[in-house]
RNA sequence: GGGCCCAUAGCUCAGCCUGGUUAGAGCGCAUCCCUGAUAAGGAUGAGGCCCCUGGUUCAAGUCCAGGUGGGCCCA
């Protein structure tokens, strides 16, 4: 026997999976695991993954967490597959969260108290909150076992990477992708900035407010319209009438004039009962026939822009009649519909008479400083002084609020910088097809769709902590200048900065080429979606540095992110790639759907109604949650209700039958001092037992499958196979392999040896087949049973991850082998159930099983491997035969998958028919020969053959496949049966008794049954060789455990015979 | 209002692309087996208007259209 320190020490089939990961952590900071597995693979097999940044004020969770781990595992199989595969981590750290979480912590309420308080402070304190929130990151990262460097970070307020985003901003601008013009956003007035659509969603509220009708007097008579008529306009906001422009009417919108005391007002058809019940219709026309008429505005301060076209009907296709009167006030400062009317009808003015904090200004002198919705009223009642207020109403409606200041949103024109993405939408879209997208939908439909109407893209933000939009504007004469580069500034203005933040940037002017004027930048700062767009330029400080390196890592190989990132991210990426270089910023893209709450909702801090993260790590471990993520509809973009208990089923089925394998191989291995020396002398895989090379050739089909889906990126495919394979391992091969691990040491160990062999490599293999997505558990199997093993002086591997991703070894799959051994499965399978459904256990030996097919490949596969059957079964014999029908009726179906696109029509006829076939018919059928029936000729392929097993008799049948179980018994059987019951109870005394597995035991008995006093002597030596008894002896009177089999009492006493050293 | 996705067992989900007459898995439940993987393991069983309506087809869980309900994104 071996004695060195190779052999193998007994792992417990316990097992603390968070202990364990928690000294894994521990192992890879020792080995600097994660920086050796990137530095070890050579710099020109680069694999280039990009990380989309998160914003650095939000804490982790589920979400950012799946996307970590299929950020991880992704690189971790290219990793092993050989390929460099950096992984920077990535900081958002710029944009209007964080400047509203340093809002409050100085206690600054909006832009006017931050102007007061000093740009320059308040970005300097933004710039230091950021440093604080890292850690929670870094923690939760570090233990799901996402290998990500947070010492190379990127972080979007570095001065190489705002000096990257200027250069992207600046080429944008080179090639004339970048304009100014007026947009209508939601604003908030308590931030003092434009919101997303987005960011205006997230806080709607019920609100109450007023609904007026307003008539406005026609000046001069146009078609049907005469002077001295009224137009009727509704609005629910009154204090947008002082900038009111033009009344949209639909053109192919019915009107009427309707006549009331005298006065006619003109009114959609269908809404004028609703103003007038009893007003007579003085005139009809349709809203293409006012287009054009004069009238009198609600309020005279702007009387001066009648000349530019103002004041007029126009026409607009937004205009319902599902409210209001069918005609539409039209404020384009206020309304986005309104703006693109207006410019539409070609009116190009704009009234904005409000400041950024929503206070009138001096332009209406009625309500000059005061807040727009507090003059709501004070308009209202100059509009009923001066006559023209016809009603007055409150309606409740949802209306946005600021979701971070909590004030109502108004919509208002803003200066905007945009880039002309509508250009180059038809490249974006033809690009988009070189996209390898998972799920494939995402891309090609959701995405895609999203590309063909996409408009141009607002980037710039009226706040302070950001990227600046990198134009100076000479403030004589307009002429613009666009900055590319810390040193053109510096050109320009002899000014060479070292940080290019707003409180910076802004002092720094230079005199305008043009006139005498000075150039001074533009207020505006750049979106955070520009910044984290220009990501793969930005983080390798490109162009200014890294040009060769940039080369390699564009496009990136790989991206992952949620299923919400399509109008973000992903967008972003692309927008900027194709407008700078016209080319895809990534080629395969992984999209993961939303993780929901248990009840379904989404995950809320508040309702509490999801389970800490890391109270999940520390009690189920990051592999359990890993593979429970990895194997849902969360890797189809579809969402998951994330449960404690799905990760705990991972657990059980997939950790622990992994685990119990290890300590199977273990266990039996230091009972019998095997050693990897030992593992060496085992005969080649060709030369080892049928069930070795059976378990071998299904691995290699499944690193076969494994590899195909992970090139595909399919993570969503690649778990199945792998339980699937956890199933054969330890439900067949384990299990049928039992005895051949007990054998104790003899001249011959060949069998057992390979056994051995073929366990351990199997585990080995499989270890690194899961280890991209198993990290942990994959790598302490790794390190037991490879690295503690290795011989001194020898090298190899320090970690799992370090070694080379398993390739397909053609010469040990067999499809023979595999299709037999699932015959021999399924005929076990029919077997124990013949047995459960018949009640006979399987403790009791029975003569014979039979299998009757007219399949040759089963009745071989059967015929060969009798043995596995007949231990499996507790059958004395295994019988093979073809002829069916003495245990089985049988019945023939139409096989319409053949027959239906050849006989049309007639196929349910003929259906019909082959269900009436007498004895002879169905007989030629199932020899091989051809019948008529109905008319048409019916070969043995056109029906499919099912077997009925007869009543009576013990038969089951699936398929092509039979199976009958002979249940007569004879005295010796019986008897065989009464010793295996008496085998399973010293067993379970044994066990109760607390030995190890290898003592070595006496058995002491007395009973006056004779028929157990049978048993035992005729089958002492199997029972002894069974328990490990060193001797069986008969004693009258014993006092022991009492036990009753089929109703005889025995007393049993089993005593350990002494050390287990003995067995050797 | 628009785009996309989803709806199958009590629960979580496969199957649908490529239509075929007995619709699967796991969990849970019930019954049982095994006991040298043992704080494990295994078998058997019950449990399905495959969301609804219409269409295409010899044939629809699967394809098409329209609804209903839910989700994501955008208005």
């Amino acid at each position: 026997m071996s004695t060195s320190d190779q052999s193998f020490r007994r792992v417990p089939p316990n097992v603390d999976f968070p202990a364990l990961e928690e000294r894994i952590l521990g192992l890879w900071d020792e080995l600097d695991a994660f920086q050796t597995s990137v530095a070890m693979r050579p710099e020109e097999s680069e694999y280039t993954f990009y990380d989309g940044p998160p914003f650095v004020t939000g804490s982790p969770h589920y979400g950012n967490l799946l996307a970590g781990v299929i950020k991880d595992i992704v690189p971790r199989y290219w990793t092993m597959r050989g390929h460099r595969v950096e992984r920077r981590f990535g900081w958002d750290t710029h944009g209007l969260p964080i400047e509203m979480e340093v809002q409050k912590i100085l206690g600054l309420s909006g832009p006017r108290e931050i102007n007061e308080f000093g740009i320059d402070r308040f970005n300097e304190a933004c710039r230091e909150h950021v440093q604080t929130n890292t850690e929670s990151w870094e923690t939760i990262t570090r233990r799901i076992g996402r290998w990500v460097d947070f010492e190379n970070d990127y972080k979007t307020m570095d001065l190489d990477f705002m000096e990257s985003v200027w250069w992207v901003f600046r080429r944008l601008w080179d090639k004339g992708l970048i304009y100014r013009d007026f947009k209508v956003l939601p604003y908030s007035w308590g931030a003092s900035t434009p919101l997303s659509n987005f960011e205006a969603n997230l806080d709607y509220r019920e609100v109450d407010d007023p609904a007026i009708t307003v008539r406005l007097r026609v000046l001069q008579t146009n078609g049907p319209a005469r002077e001295g008529d009224y137009l009727t306009i509704w609005t629910t906001t009154p204090w947008t009438l002082p900038a009111n422009l033009a009344v949209a009417v639909g053109e192919d919108i019915g009107y009427s004039a309707i006549e009331v005391d005298g006065e006619r007002h003109w009114v959609a058809d269908n809404l004028a009962g609703t103003i007038w019940p009893d007003g007579i219709v003085a005139r009809r026309a349709n809203g293409r026939e006012l287009i054009g008429t004069q009238y009198e505005p609600p309020f005279s301060y702007f009387e001066e822009e009648r000349d530019h076209g103002a004041f007029r009907v126009i026409s607009s296709p937004e205009v319902t009649t599902d409210e209001g009167t069918g005609l539409v006030h039209m404020a384009p400062a206020y309304g986005e519909a309104d703006f693109y009317a207006l410019a539409d009808a070609g009116v190009t003015v704009m009234l904005d008479p409000v400041d950024a904090e929503a206070r009138f200004t001096d332009q209406v002198p009625d309500v000059a400083g005061m807040y727009v919705k507090d003059a709501d009223a004070k308009l209202i009642e100059l509009l009923k002084r001066r006559g023209t207020l016809l009603h007055r109403d409150q309606i409740r409606h949802a209306y946005p609020f600021c979701y971070r200041t909590g004030t109502p949103l108004i919509y208002k024109a803003i200066p905007t910088w945009f880039v002309r993405v509508e250009q180059f939408k038809d490249r974006m879209v033809a690009l988009n097809g070189q996209i390898h997208w998972v799920p494939e939908f995402v891309g090609t439909r959701r995405f895609g769709n999203w590309l063909e109407n996409a408009r141009d893209w607002a980037i710039s933000r009226n706040r302070y902590w950001g990227s600046c939009i990198p134009v100076w504007e000479c403030d004589g004469c307009s002429e613009q200048v666009c900055i590319g580069s810390i040193d053109e500034l510096a050109g320009r203005s002899g000014v060479h900065l070292d940080d290019l933040h707003k409180h910076i940037v802004d002092v720094v002017a230079f005199p305008c080429s043009e006139c005498s004027g000075t150039m001074e930048r533009v207020p505006e700062v750049l979106d955070v979606w520009f910044e984290s767009g220009s990501m793969p330029y930005a983080q390798n400080h490109y162009p200014f540095e890294n040009e060769e390196a940039f080369a390699r890592r564009f496009p990136a190989d790989f991206i992952a992110e949620g299923l919400d990132q399509t109008r973000g991210w992903f967008y972003t990426l692309l927008v900027l790639a194709t407008g700078l270089f016209d080319d895809i910023p990534f080629q395969n893209c992984v999209v993961n759907g939303l993780i929901l709450a248990e009840d379904g909702r989404k995950m809320s801090k508040s309702l509490k109604n999801y389970p800490d993260p890391m109270e999940i790590l520390a009690t189920h471990g990051a592999d359990a949650l890993r593979a429970y993520l990895i194997n849902s509809p969360l890797l189809r973009a579809e969402p998951l209700r994330f449960t404690e208990g799905g990760v705990r089923e991972v657990t059980r089925a997939v950790m622990l039958p992994l685990w119990n394998a290890y300590s199977f191989l273990t266990t039996y291995a230091e009972a019998d001092g095997i050693s990897t020396e030992d593992l060496n002398l085992a005969p080649p895989p060709g030369e080892r037992a049928e069930i070795d090379r059976w378990i071998l050739s299904v691995l290699q089909s499944l690193i076969s499958e494994v590899n195909e889906q992970m090139e595909g990126y399919y993570l969503y495919a690649v778990i199945p196979p792998m339980v699937a394979f956890i199933d054969d391992l330890t439900n067949w091969y384990i299990r049928r392999s039992r005895r051949r691990f007990w054998r104790t040491r003899s001249n011959d160990d060949t069998d057992k040896i390979a056994a051995f062999a073929t366990l351990y490599e199997v585990l080995v293999t499989f270890s690194k087949v899961i280890a991209p997505v198993l990290p942990f558990v994959t790598e302490e199997l790794y390190q037991r049973l490879v690295v503690d093993h290795r011989p001194a002086g020898t090298e190899g591997p320090l970690s799992v991850h370090h070694t080379d991703y398993p390739e397909p070894r053609p010469e040990l799959i067999s499809a023979e082998l595999e299709n037999a051994m699932n015959w021999v499965r399924q005929v076990v399978n029919l077997g124990r159930s013949l047995r459960v459904t018949h009640g006979l256990k399987v403790r009791r030996p029975l003569p014979s099983l039979t299998v009757l097919s007219r399949n040759a490949e089963i009745t071989e596969a059967v015929a060969s491997h009798g043995w596995l059957i007949t231990e499996e079964l507790n059958v004395k014999e295994v019988l093979v035969g073809q002829d069916e029908r003495e245990l089985v009726d049988l019945e023939i179906k139409a096989n319409f998958k053949r027959l239906g696109p050849r006989l049309g029509t007639s196929v349910q006829m003929v259906a019909a028919a082959l269900g009436q076939l007498d004895e002879e018919s169905v007989q030629t059928l199932v020899d091989g020969g051809d019948i008529v029936v109905a008319g048409h000729e019916i070969g043995s392929d056109d029906v499919i053959v099912q077997r009925v097993p007869r009543a009576g008799l013990v038969v089951a049948a699936e398929g092509p496949l039979s199976v009958a179980i002979d249940t007569t018994t004879t005295p010796d059987l019986e008897i065989e049966g009464t010793a295996r019951e008496l085998i399973n109870r010293i067993q379970q005394i044994r066990r109760q008794s607390g030995l190890d597995v290898a003592d070595r035991i006496t058995v002491i008995w007395s009973s006056d049954s004779a028929r157990i006093a049978a048993a035992i002597e005729v089958h002492a030596a199997v029972i002894a060789a069974e328990v490990l008894a060193t001797s069986v002896t008969r004693e009258d009177q014993l006092i022991g455990t009492d036990i009753e089999i089929d109703g005889d009492p025995v007393t049993m006493a089993v005593n350990r015979a002494g050390s287990s050293a003995e067995q050797a």
